[in-house]
RNA sequence: GGGUCGGUGGUCUAGUUGGUUAUGACACCUCCUUCACACGGAGGAAGCCGACGGUUCGAAUCCGUCCCGACCCA
């Protein structure tokens, strides 16, 4: 405890307690058997050097969670990874180096690699330090350390023994500009404008068809035509053979649901292969194999005079051969989706190659997913539609070098391949040898290591199971995943599938799917749009508490947020407010102040405390639920308004000049609600709670505290000090509307109540500044009724239909007659269409305004139940 | 084409187990320097709660149709 400065300076303090906290445990995970472990499995970010915004939206809601479940007591484990291998960092190292990859070592070039790396992690952990997230950095990862992909390579073991991984022929997705196969999650699908070409083929021995298609460059794959089984026009024809122009080999006409009888001419060609459709054609009706591309997606000799030309240049060349051969009749634009690397938008092309895959097992993940429990639920569905949808197994071989290396070898002798043992892991088959020294089949002793490497997504599929200690210990789901929407298809997809695979349950008890970041205007972030912001600018201008309640209040969890300028203003603005509520209560409180046993509390300690235990309870379960917003605006209404505006106003008297044991009672309040009010703020702002904590008698850090767990108040008393702190508002809102400063003298006032409630008025007569009196009953005015007030939830119900008639005859009403009728019935009743109905006096009240031409110097107020006479 | 989410004062946002007077923030206007705070306090203007229809005594909230936007999938 020290002097409070008058201002809070955000910079200067977030330093120090980064640095403070850095060289402390306050977040580090005890692995304490005794208490409820609460394990974040941390997304593995790609180390792309810069955390942006939308990854600061995702690692603010960890923070939050991981912050609230230590003040809990839960004994939290916020670790991080980093995703490292992958194609990105591939590309970047041979454009930084000027190089190819195939020009140096598979050793060298994955050095290289594992220093860029290491460079883009520091800048992206600095960025996570300055936003003050709480991560235990003794549970650091690299996708990339021997360590970890020994576990990739463990958990492949495990699933090949387990029949889930298996090598085959199959076609795949293939980017030509990365040269690798790629996964469907990997694919995606633009829009974009296309030519269609009509193209005649010839008829042998029948007539002639035209076809209609956008891809003339497969011409040489041509192995079949289609067309719908319906279609008329095409009815006798099925069976004719025709010949492919330009390539000469000969087709059959096939009949196939599947063909869009209204697009193009009805007629289309299948090739191997155009898509996933002419894949499944070509299962079906057992046709031919005529693959024309190559890897770095050019034309084969299959091609003959158009062999060694890209795609593009092939569907130029082509075209004008079918037009020069009379072939092409017509060419118009088109939509059409095409499927593109998701890494570097290039077209992707299917071939068919030996590859390594994870059989899907539809039913499995989707039985685990429905186990988890999604937050906001609906983004179940997402991965619902993404697993039911899906057609292949998942390819996870891949044909580059920074990834971890598929740990395989085939006999040179008789071709089988042997897989590691789990105890042979890390090895990589391209420079080791395996463990077995003969082939189990043919004795053979030359063994040929396998190139191909794993899909990333292999390496951060086991994150869960990394953090929890697998394999040494036994799997439990951790508590939660956090995650962006859109990898649902990909990382939740794919950790559900392995941890379904590895362990038979789910990865983690809650998944909480954030939503995108977008600029202020409401679109993207781009640098072309200038809507582009970084939170180092944000926490720069002011401080990173500022920008972390920005996050918890753009929106709920799970909806994309816009980041609004205005609410780190906001934010900045209630900080300055609870740093003057910090200031005032260190003037008041000090080391004895927690230890007052038995305080005098009066009405309005007993009410701001219960209020507060109320609001701790309520936030808490906004917080289990990831309601991140609803929770940071209720404690900022409760510290702002009650705690400062009503409740600091009521105890100021009594903090200066009060008795002793009076003023006790107000420190003693005033230090509990403060206190707690921080704690349930330090989640969202950790900085300032920390820095005002240190400013009170407190103990340790705020961020090791516990949450607040108040005994809830009497609750009479409770309503006793709320219609104090009203009637206080009210005379301070009416002294402010006469342009009166608030500690003018008043005369008296008379709180005039309708039942016997003994308010406790010693607060009150020092904060509205004049004697008050408390009376049962009606103020000695003369009030006129002048209109009724209909409580609708209370009438509607007990007249349903007859309820709009009801409320005519009371609206009707004279409202002078209907308050005598009231006070000697204790009802008032009407006739309606010859029936007499009774309309009971909680079903309306009628207001009263005091008559103008009084003239006396009295003024009337409504606070709350209470009717207030002013005297001046 | 299928699916999901959303459409609330100028802007962003809360509220949807139905209750008639819709929350807060930012911006705007007026007034107020009072012993934590003018980055404050008190007040004001500003909404046909996307449109239409239905259910109901009563609809931002429930149902239907449509329009618009975002995202996912084909």
């Amino acid at each position: 405890m020290s002097e409070v400065p008058d201002s809070y300076d955000p910079d200067a303090a977030e330093q120090k307690w980064h640095e403070e906290w850095a060289d402390s445990d306050v977040y580090s995970y005890d692995d304490d058997p005794e208490r409820p472990d609460y394990i974040i499995d941390t997304p593995p970010p790609y180390p792309t050097g810069n955390l942006h915004i939308g990854n600061a939206l995702g690692w603010c809601y960890m923070d939050f969670a991981a912050r609230y479940h230590r003040l809990k007591g839960d004994d939290v484990l916020f670790p991080q990874g980093w995703d490292c291998h992958g194609l990105p960092t591939e590309v970047k190292v041979e454009e930084n180096r000027d190089i190819h990859r195939t020009e140096v070592s598979r050793e060298q070039f994955r050095e290289w690699c594992i220093e860029h790396t290491n460079d883009q992690i520091g800048a992206m952990k600095e960025t996570m330090g300055t936003l003050g997230f709480s991560q235990d950095w003794n549970h650091e990862y690299r996708t990339m350390d021997p360590d970890y992909w020994g576990e990739t390579q463990r958990s492949f073991v495990e699933m090949a023994s387990d029949g889930y991984v298996y090598q085959d022929e199959h076609p795949v997705n293939w980017c030509p500009r990365c040269e690798t196969a790629i996964a469907d999650a990997e694919v995606e699908n633009e829009d974009h404008e296309g030519t269609l070409y009509y193209i005649t083929f010839e008829g042998v021995g029948n007539d002639d068809i035209e076809i209609a298609t956008t891809r003339p460059e497969l011409l040489a794959a041509c192995v079949g035509m289609a067309v719908s089984p319906d279609d008329e026009r095409y009815e006798d024809r099925i069976g004719d053979t025709f010949e492919v122009p330009l390539f000469g080999q000969e087709v059959e006409l096939i009949a196939d649901d599947d063909v869009d009888g209204d697009f193009g001419t009805g007629a289309v060609m299948i090739c191997t292969f155009g898509d996933k459709q002419d894949v499944d054609w070509w299962v079906e009706h057992d046709l031919d194999l005529r693959p024309v591309f190559t890897e770095d997606g050019k034309l084969n000799e299959l091609a003959g005079e158009f062999e060694g030309q890209t795609i593009d240049e092939a569907k130029d060349a082509i075209a004008t051969a079918l037009q020069k051969s009379g072939h092409l009749n017509d060419e118009e634009p088109t939509e059409q989706s095409v499927g593109q690397c998701w890494r570097c938008d290039t077209p992707i092309e299917i071939l068919s190659k030996e590859q390594w895959f994870v059989r899907v097992d539809q039913e499995e993940i989707l039985e685990q997913a429905q186990a988890v429990e999604w937050f906001p639920e609906h983004m179940y569905s997402r991965l619902e539609e993404w697993t039911e949808g899906m057609e292949w197994d998942w390819v996870i071989s891949r044909q580059r070098v920074f990834a971890t290396p598929i740990p395989a070898w085939e006999c040179e002798d008789c071709g089988h391949v042997h897989i590691a043992d789990s105890e042979e892991v890390p090895v990589d088959p391209t420079t080791d040898e395996p463990a077995v020294e003969t082939c189990i089949e043919c004795g053979g002793e030359s063994w040929t290591g396998e190139t191909d490497v794993m899909d990333t997504w292999m390496d951060s599929s086991i994150s869960p199971l990394y953090v929890a200690g697998w394999p040494d210990a036994d799997f439990e789901p951790v508590q939660l995943r956090e995650q962006g929407h859109d990898i649902i298809r990909t990382w939740a997809f794919y950790t559900i599938l392995r941890t379904a695979a590895l362990e038979d349950t789910i990865p983690w008890e809650d998944a909480l799917i954030n939503g995108m970041v977008f600029g202020e205007d409401g679109n993207k972030m781009s640098k072309s749009r200038d809507n582009f912001v970084q939170p180092e600018e944000v926490v720069e201008e002011y401080g990173a508490d500022a920008f972390r309640q920005a996050m918890a209040l753009g929106g709920q969890p799970g909806s994309d947020i816009q980041f609004q300028w205005k609410e780190v203003t906001s934010a900045s603005r209630f900080q300055t407010k609870v740093w003057n509520i910090t200031k005032f209560a260190s003037g008041h409180v000090d080391e004895s102040t927690a230890d007052i046993t038995d305080p005098a509390y009066r009405d309005a300690d007993e009410w701001i405390l219960s209020k507060c235990a109320r609001v701790a309870e309520s936030v808490a379960e906004d917080m289990e639920e990831y309601r991140f917003d609803s929770a940071l605006r209720e404690v900022r209404e409760f510290v702002w308004h009650d705690l400062a505006d009503d409740y600091l106003e009521l105890v100021k008297g009594r903090l200066y000049e009060g008795r002793p044991g009076e003023r006790k009672a107000a420190q003693h309040a005033l230090y509990t609600a403060l206190t707690a009010s921080l704690r349930m703020l330090s989640p969202f702002a950790p900085f300032i709670t920390e820095e005002a904590w240190s400013h009170l008698p407190t103990d340790g850090s705020v961020h090791n505290a516990a949450w607040p767990e108040l005994p809830e108040g009497d609750t009479e008393t409770e309503r006793r000090g709320e219609l104090i702190a009203a009637v206080a508002a009210t005379v301070r809102g009416w002294k402010s509307d006469e342009g009166k400063p608030l500690n003018a003298d008043l005369d008296r006032i008379e709180v005039y109540l309708d039942e016997d409630l003994p308010l406790d008025t010693y607060d009150l007569a020092d904060t509205v500044n004049g004697p008050v009196y408390v009376e049962q009953g009606r103020p000695n005015i003369e009030l006129v009724p002048v209109d009724v007030d209909i409580e609708h939830s209370e009438l509607g119900p007990a007249f349903r239909d007859q309820a709009g008639a009801v409320i005519g005859k009371l609206e009707a009403a004279d409202p002078a007659e209907l308050q005598a009728e009231l006070e000697t019935e204790g009802h008032v009743e009407f006739d309606l269409d010859g029936e007499t109905v009774t309309v009971d006096a909680e079903m309306f009240d009628i207001v009263e305004e005091q008559r103008s031409e009084s003239g006396e110097e009295v003024v009337v107020l409504e606070a709350g139940d209470a009717t207030v006479l002013v005297v001046e």
